[in-house]
DNA sequence: ACATTAAGTGATT
DNA sequence: AATCACTTAATGT
């Protein structure tokens, strides 16, 4: 079990340049396990018990929240390539079951810790407490970022929104989904959002094609 | 050719 | 802006 994984060993240094600790690597290396998720596969449902830290390395990963009653779901944010999540390092670390689901947008492949060295490599590793401020740092910012599209953006402004960051998540100016889809990560009606993804072509921001959105 | 699914439209609230 | 009721268009079998 405690043998290092080389593959790991590498895709640290090459993903997680900031984890310069060489033996926090080694440890990594050892517990990790790697992990691939296809375009579209749940990665962790709403209500499931967290019990890997997800980094990612390849792919990109949608983080939606869920509403309880109704079958309403709000997009959250894409994780992208070095990052993480840190919504899992709260649920872990209270043992408490996710409020979010997350799903691969991508072909993705993530190294999954056990969640019991998190804590622990916190005092041990001055480079993993730094990666973990940082990330939540960071998630707190864009979180802050989408509540306030959320709260005071018009609809047309978070669709534009949505869909640059889907593109820069996915790394293509093409995005392959349908209006269904977006309408339900935007908690917006299908109708509502052909109007506007309309409009968009209209003012040569976009150009649409059956189940494709082109960004211009 | 036919059925299915995505997208567009207009009216109503 | 949501919902409904429909039409039109694209795609798979």
């Amino acid at each position: 079990m405690d043998t290092i994984n080389e593959e790991i060993l590498k895709l640290l240094q090459s993903h997680f340049a900031v984890l310069n600790e060489k033996a926090l690597q080694e440890e990594i290396a050892k517990v990790g396990y790697m992990m691939h998720f296809k375009a579209g596969e749940v990665i962790m449902d709403f209500g499931s018990y967290v019990k890997l830290v997800p980094l990612l390395i390849k792919g990109s990963i949608k983080v939606v929240r869920e509403s309880e009653d109704r079958d309403g779901e709000i997009f959250l944010y894409f994780l992208k390539t070095g990052e993480t999540c840190s919504m899992s390092f709260s649920c872990c670390m209270m043992d408490k079951q996710s409020d979010i689901r997350t799903t691969a947008e991508d072909d993705t492949t993530l190294i999954g810790v056990p969640v019991k060295y998190i804590d622990q490599w916190m005092m041990k590793y001055p480079s993993w407490k730094n990666f973990v401020m940082r990330s939540y740092d960071s998630r707190m910012h864009e979180l802050i970022h989408t509540i306030d599209s959320i709260a005071f953006q018009k609809l047309d402004e978070r669709l534009l929104g949505y869909l640059r960051q889907k593109a820069a998540a996915t790394q293509s100016k093409i995005i392959l989904t349908t209006h269904q889809h977006i309408a339900d990560d935007l908690n917006a009606s299908r109708e509502a959002i052909s109007r506007l993804l309309k409009n968009l072509e209209k003012t040569k921001n976009i150009k649409l094609g059956r189940n494709k959105i082109e960004l211009l």
